[in-house]
DNA sequence: TCTTACCCGAGTAAATTACTTGGGTAATAG
DNA sequence: CTATTACCCAAGTAATTTACTCGGGTAAGA
């Protein structure tokens, strides 16, 4: 499991388009604008994204970009796995005799452990999930009800 | 939140320790051979780990690396943050008035409150339970008992 | 006092990130 | 029909990060 600032603005963007895509197609240039990315740059983070159909595009004026399905059919990790590549881990010693000192190279499988547990959390939240904590953390706001927000944060543990 | 290879290398270093460092300090010679990565590579890490006293060094002959505390008081975001650097993340586009199209950047938002998650949940993960799993596991294997080996894997959600 | 293995910093190749340039093509508006 | 829009595509490049190399130290044990 991978994640940088490359996996941020994929996420970023499709919640852009999960956001504002009840009314027409995204433009890249307006999400280029908004989070001030370049415009050739997104296009080649989108085409990631559209290899897995995972958005949708439609041309010419009045086009821009759809989610390729519903919000809440899109797991975090869908969208991480499409751009920031999954790198396995099996740099293991090849000299490490496999029943001698195994105990050495089990960090590895520890590891491969620990990220499993992430891609299993991550593909637990959806877009939709996002969209909705965060309409959540509005009314909280517009209410005034604060506790509500700080345990939106983790309820998701429970 | 971010994840990468150096986290990596900084996460199966602390399992290292964790696992073999019972019986002495652990050399980063050891580390080094065992995980291919270069000895000043290694060093550098171990730098920024003993900056946050996660680790403790001794020096001299027999000398080596130990865990700065209990496996059980040491999270595996203790780590990622001590190595990959938390990268805030508030580059919103000055120009876009709060008030108008505050809609617009409420992505900027949504991300960190997945970051946030995130972070909670890799702070609710610890080396000590790591090498639980890793040792439930290979219990596991030698008992034939497979079935705890795949629940083992997101028990943690429960 | 010699070796070990931690400590430290500057410099560098390789990889990745983010961007630029310069083209296309489907679809709509006039 | 044709001009504009905005998706599509590929090659090249600056900037950043990763991972390493080199060349020194310093505390502690044999």
């Amino acid at each position: 499991m991978r994640l940088s600032t490359k996996g941020r603005y994929a996420v970023t963007a499709m919640l852009d388009l999960a956001l504002n895509g009840v009314d027409g197609p995204v433009t890249l240039a307006d999400i280029s604008e908004n989070q001030g990315i370049s415009l050739s740059y997104l296009e080649q983070l989108f085409a990631s994204l559209r290899s897995k159909s995972l958005v949708r595009g439609v041309r010419g004026p009045g086009g821009g970009y759809y989610l390729g399905r519903a919000a809440d059919e899109i797991s975090i990790a869908d969208i991480i796995c499409a751009v920031d590549e999954w790198v396995e881990f099996t740099r293991c010693n090849p000299k490490a005799t496999v029943s001698l000192d195994s105990q050495r190279d089990m960090t590895h499988s520890l590891w491969d452990d620990l990220s499993q547990q992430i891609f299993v959390f991550l593909t637990d939240i959806t877009l939709a999930d996002l969209v909705e904590r965060g309409h959540a953390r509005e009314a909280a706001r517009r209410g005034g009800d604060m506790a509500a927000s700080l345990l939106g944060l983790n309820d998701r543990a429970a």
